[in-house]
DNA sequence: CAGAGAAAATGGTATGACCTCTTACCAGAT
DNA sequence: ATCTGGTAAGAGGTCATACCATTTTCTCTG
């Protein structure tokens, strides 16, 4: 798989691009030394405050630690970057990000769950009326991926706690890009609205199996989401 | 409690400290626009290219919206932010932290037993050969606090998902705060080394009781937490 | 040989000019 | 009166260059 389609990029954003793809495949190893930014600048072919907005961004999200008077080092962002290098990852090397995407549900599957739980206990009308309005068995992909989003959001916020927002809101870039190849599968789009369904049902219940029925379909699209990297694979 | 002790501030971090506070403190409220690049530097007193450092910085992070040509906007954090504002929120707003510290140590309830049971699976000897030195009795809540940091990273690391790992990343600063104050209780510590303990005989145990384990302490993490807090404010 | 000081390397900031995009406004055509 | 196109203003994007601050290295001196 390429990577994304290179519009004729902002030097900005071409700096990034350079530095990212250049980190990722080696060329500048974790614990190096980067290039001087007057060398470095000049081999990307931009002008130094440029290349420090880049670099002052890549640093923000752990990919580079910059310390004045001593050179700028690339770190092992396993190490020292947060989530947001998620969004940057899915930018700009799709293929790790299709390892990623695996990964990700694995996590969503222990994390949804309990924040469906709680949303369902602290406002569960809310969670009842946005399922009241859920997507048509003919609605289009867009319409599905969109909608599954916001329910993820919507727990998170109804959960009680922002902090499930702020992980939801990093794995966005990753799982907009999934939605996308996942609700075009029709098995998928009925899975989800079974899904949807059980859901409310579970909530007005009140028994506690809200947890259940998100993790069972939480595992359920894992299923279906290896079922169709399989079949495109072949 | 009051902001860090601001220390001769570099323009950059000053512009980042005027910049998150005032939106923090309803200067510049969500939705609005910032006011011009140019104006704004000449308000906070350094110039363009390095406000803008700043503002490429904190757009990153999801504090506000850079689109060209049209006005700078603030965001809704919430909405848009991933967990990386946590370690800016730390910085600049304690009081906020000391909130995010409860919601945090919940997250932890759901999402360590799970990284620990993988870890238990994929890698027992790393995790019995970490436990192996565990801090004595005597040790100072900075070793504890350490120790038990790298705990958390180690289980993320050999679970073998990285998404784990990038998480706690952006826990990390806001986990250190609180640790200090933590492991300064000497209950704490105490609890904490019945924790190493029973962790590594669970892991030797094979049967699938780390995750019991770690939820027990973890809970237990947050009942002398909240009697630490509820003891300072007497 | 050791220490102090100068020089070099590197990141940090400042100026000011110019380019590009977006928007709003206005004159002209329909 | 309405639509269309152009034009100007404002905002962000980039460039060029000079200078400041910190760290490291090397050299000179005692």
């Amino acid at each position: 798989m390429q990577s994304k389609l290179q519009q004729p990029l902002r030097p900005t954003q071409y700096a990034e691009y350079i530095l990212v793809t250049s980190i990722l495949n080696g060329t500048y190893p974790a614990g190096t030394a980067l290039p001087g930014e007057r060398t470095l600048a000049n081999e990307i072919g931009i002008t130094r405050p440029t290349l420090r907005e880049t670099l002052q961004r890549l640093a923000g999200e752990g990919w580079v630690r910059i310390q004045h008077g001593k050179p700028t080092v690339v770190n092992d962002f396993w190490q020292t970057s947060g989530l947001s290098v998620l969004g940057t990852l899915a930018k700009y090397s799709d293929f790790i990000a299709n390892d990623f995407i695996a990964r990700l549900l694995e996590v969503r599957v222990i994390l949804l769950p309990p924040v469906a739980g709680l949303a369902s206990v602290h406002r569960p009308q809310k969670m009842l009326s946005f399922l009241g309005h859920k997507p048509q068995p003919a609605d289009s992909a867009e319409t599905y991926a969109a909608y599954d989003w916001e329910l993820q959001i919507c727990m998170a916020r109804e959960s009680g706690n922002p902090i499930y927002s702020l992980i939801l809101n990093d794995f966005a870039p990753i799982f907009q890009t999934m939605a996308a190849g996942y609700f075009a599968v029709q098995k998928s789009r009925k899975a989800s609205l079974r899904y949807y369904r059980n859901l409310a049902r579970a909530i007005e219940r009140k028994d506690h199996s809200v947890e259940k029925v998100v993790r069972k379909a939480m595992k359920q699209s894992i299923e279906i989401w290896h079922e169709i990297k399989r079949s495109v694979r072949i």
